[in-house]
DNA sequence: GTGAAAGCGCTAACAC
DNA sequence: GTGTTAGCGCTTTCAC
């Protein structure tokens, strides 16, 4: 229980001046307070000015601040869609990060959607935000907007390296590994592959993990169905796998909502998981834990990836060269696999 | 593709002086142009002038033009954790809204900690932000702090009136009874319930409509175990609901991840759903479809409440009166419940 | 240790 | 239709 704030008597918000003037000091020391800088004050005077604020209930406006500065103290954030529990968990990480910092995060949805995606971005550059983190609809950003919009940017997601920009991403292919080759430990020989489709057409390196693991151990190539990286996407995979001619006895799903999707396609048509079908994933969120059977899955480290995209802004905004970043995942074992 | 931007030789960004210099007018008529008012601007001098901030590159600086107008055309989120999939969605439709009436949304994580929600109100109180959309960690929550920052403000998940705030909720108990009928529908004489918790004491509307729906059937109360809104609360709740005395033939679940959690604790003690076990539970998020089976449950109108949230905040600011607004929920009939 | 004052980029009232 | 200018609240240099 903190005394309740006294509300000054006159109108409109309480400014600099006010309390300098409560305080009997110029506003010049006010700032010193407030900022703890950049000139000493006397302990006195100092407790003066905190009284003042206190019984004012003065907030200092962040805009004006802002403008003087030429930073607002805030990162921007723009993603596909943060309903997607990934990005939902990205998004968490990311503004604790930029909080540690003093850094609020603005979000905005492109919704899959490039020119909601420039719009997002030419928005944030509007609004003074001192970096952008970008999950880009596209495999490989349309880095034009960013360069015009002169603002320091990391791009997530990212297994290429983009020169000139800040990057992170995971490592793709070995994450794909390490899932493939757990399910091959299985004894499984025919495993599939429910991919996810980008905008792009470059080849994800999931794909490549996949088929590297079948390749190492002698095994041929199960049968691979595109679809979004979606619920749904993962649902009709799941269908298709199931009907194709050589079926496989495991699949590997490039994103746990793909496997989600897939799960209920393999329930529907009455196999048991794992038992007459194994299935790994990718992402590590939440909601594969609580699947049914739960999900062997590889996981992103999200925090880890976060706190080092706001630090590569922050970085950026004092001078420091931008640069790509490769994460590595683990496999997280459950039951989907196999494994008791 | 559009004509490359040709940036400035000049150092520095470019400012609305630039423009007017360039395009050989006054910095006024550059507003004129760029605001679209309060001044006319003749045909030939606007187009010469959008010429000038093409060619330029010119971005209007929202810092300033926030510290002018006393409005930063940004509203706050503050919820308990944007990675629960119903604050995403309801993040996403938010953002939505706010993006339609050309305001950004700044988004901060309380992480069920009151004092984390605090400094979240406080901080974007300072930021200025025309008004915080607030999901608090308490049932009842902190009004004093929203109070003291003299902003306006929507309390989210609301079911009660609070004088003086704009507030927004669903019907909680007339979604949960419509839940319970229609598992009474299936024949079910006892059904528990898989409560989830909040921090203050009062009863949460989904219990009230549990019992009054067993009550008007002329049912008595099915066991009642309490534990957290989240997935590791479904499952333990599931867990002691399954070892309780007279075991329940069907349970109601308040929240969608519960439900989920719940499912793995059905499945973990071998019982089938909806066969030996009937679910139906709250919020009707995505993961409710892709679960095994999909989950019944209960649609809150997440997108309706989101722009009636930003509409009450946007209408605040232009004086309309606080109020407090209730929605319906509706059924969505899946295959927990035992429908086909 | 403290204060006066310039100026960040923008808007809009007012003058022409 | 266009231009001039005061001032939003803040930081910080420079003088005292």
């Amino acid at each position: 229980m903190t005394t309740p704030a006294v509300h000054p008597t006159r109108s409109g918000p309480v400014t600099r001046k006010d309390v300098a003037r409560y305080a009997g000091v110029s506003t010049a020391v006010v700032s010193y307070v407030v900022n703890g800088g950049p000139k000493k004050v006397a302990p006195a005077t100092e407790a003066k000015v905190q009284d003042a604020i206190r019984i004012l209930g003065y907030r200092p406006n962040a805009a004006a601040r802002a403008l003087k500065l030429g930073s607002s103290e805030t990162l921007g954030l723009v993603v596909p869609d943060i309903s997607n529990p990934f990005f939902a968990l990205f998004s968490h990480a990311v503004e604790d990060a930029a909080a540690a910092l003093g850094y609020a995060l603005v979000l905005g949805n492109s919704d899959g959607n490039l020119a909601k995606e420039r719009r997002n971005i030419r928005n944030l550059a509007a609004r003074q935000v001192d970096g952008v983190l970008l999950a880009s609809v596209l495999f490989e950003p349309d880095l034009e907007v960013l360069e015009t919009a002169e603002i320091p940017s990391v791009l997530l997601n990212q297994e290429q390296d983009a020169p000139g920009f800040n990057s992170i991403g995971v490592d793709l292919a070995a994450g794909a590994r390490i899932a493939v080759e757990h399910l091959i430990g299985h004894g499984h020989t025919n495993i599939g592959l429910a991919m996810g489709t980008n905008v792009s057409g470059a080849t994800d390196g999931r794909e490549v993990g996949w088929r590297e693991a079948l390749q190492e151990a002698g095994l041929p190539e199960g049968p691979i169905v595109y679809s979004a990286f979606t619920r749904p996407g993962g649902y009709t995979a799941g269908q298709r796998l199931l009907a194709s001619v050589n079926r496989p006895t495991a699949i590997f799903a490039t994103s746990d909502m793909q496997a989600i999707g897939l799960l209920r396609a393999v329930h529907e048509a009455g196999l048991s998981v794992p038992g007459q079908m194994a299935v790994a994933s990718f992402d590590g969120s939440a909601e594969s834990e609580y699947s049914w059977p739960p999900l062997t899955t590889v996981e992103q480290p999200v925090a880890a990836m976060a706190e080092a995209a706001v630090a590569a802004l922050v970085g950026a905004s004092r001078g420091e060269k931008p640069r790509h970043r490769i994460f590595p995942t683990t496999l997280h074992i459950r039951q989907s696999c196999g494994c008791p």
